[in-house]
DNA sequence: GATGCTGCTGCGAACGTTCGCAGCAGCGAA
DNA sequence: TTCGCTGCTGCGAACGTTCGCAGCAGCATC
């Protein structure tokens, strides 16, 4: 687990405390290929170490903390189950979440910029839609189903 | 309540039972002036009728069910908490909620259609964002948290 | 190394929502 | 009007997530 200085540095710089929890979790998600929920994190997490004794909710509250700092970023789909992922400054990227079969795809949108500038400019808000995954249905479950 | 026979004939018009059930949640939607959850839903069907002896999951079920139906659009925010509302074929809009205080605004965003085209033209999925609260922050919170 | 502040944790309860089941009731057919 | 099919309902359990609380432990200070 090289990057676990990394991840110390990054929680400390910001003025939280590294904790083995934090570092654990952080760490599963960092070495996670794609989106993990809250649950499959904590799997990882016991199953490199069965003895961690991390529960449920710190896994939760270690997300929510890591998103506050921009290590992670969140992503709560139609499917009322939030995933998360390690967040690459680099790949900027709006989800698409399969309201059928829940299969998701990530995509890199010009017009959703344009939108949050549009929401700025017409009802003041500040919208953040990455870290939204847009329900909608994929080729498969679109073919299948209706046309 | 002069527009239940209006409901009864959209419901069964779409091969669904009227049920009493129906009527009276789908009613109470329809006359409400704004969003709701279904928690208050089922609060102004029993305040209409204390005996009615409806259930949460039913209001759960109905919402959904008239969602399909294109009666109603639910709207799912990033509280966790669904709210609905009655659907105004012409009123399509877009919904921004404050991730701070939850208050929420309606927009109507053309970059929001293009979006939906450019997710099918690279992803292939059938994106729907209507049925999305988009988080963000509201000009109060944003002026009194961060700038 | 010892001490103290306070941010973090585990536990368990509670929230909003969904699901499975057995029984009820809407609606078409007779 | 009666009958039967089956879609709908209420109940209660379960899901994923959040919250409150008391105690623990990271980190700054000495």
């Amino acid at each position: 687990m090289s990057c676990e200085p990394e991840i110390a540095r990054a929680v400390r710089e910001r003025g939280r405390r590294l904790t083995i929890q934090r570092a654990r979790i952080l760490s599963a998600l960092r070495h996670a290929s794609d989106h993990q929920s809250a649950e499959q994190i904590l799997d990882r997490v016991l199953d490199g170490d069965p003895h961690a004794g991390i529960s449920l909710s710190t896994v939760y509250r270690t997300l929510e903390t890591a998103a506050d700092l921009g290590l992670t970023s969140a992503l709560r789909g139609a499917s009322g189950t939030a995933v998360y992922e390690w967040a690459e400054p680099d790949a900027a990227h709006h989800h698409v979440e399969c309201a059928a079969c829940g299969r998701s795809a990530a995509v890199e949108l010009d017009s959703l910029r344009l939108a949050e500038a549009e929401i700025r400019d017409r009802a003041g808000f500040e919208a953040d839609i990455r870290h939204l995954a847009i329900p909608g249905l994929c080729p498969d479950c679109r073919g299948g189903g209706a046309a």
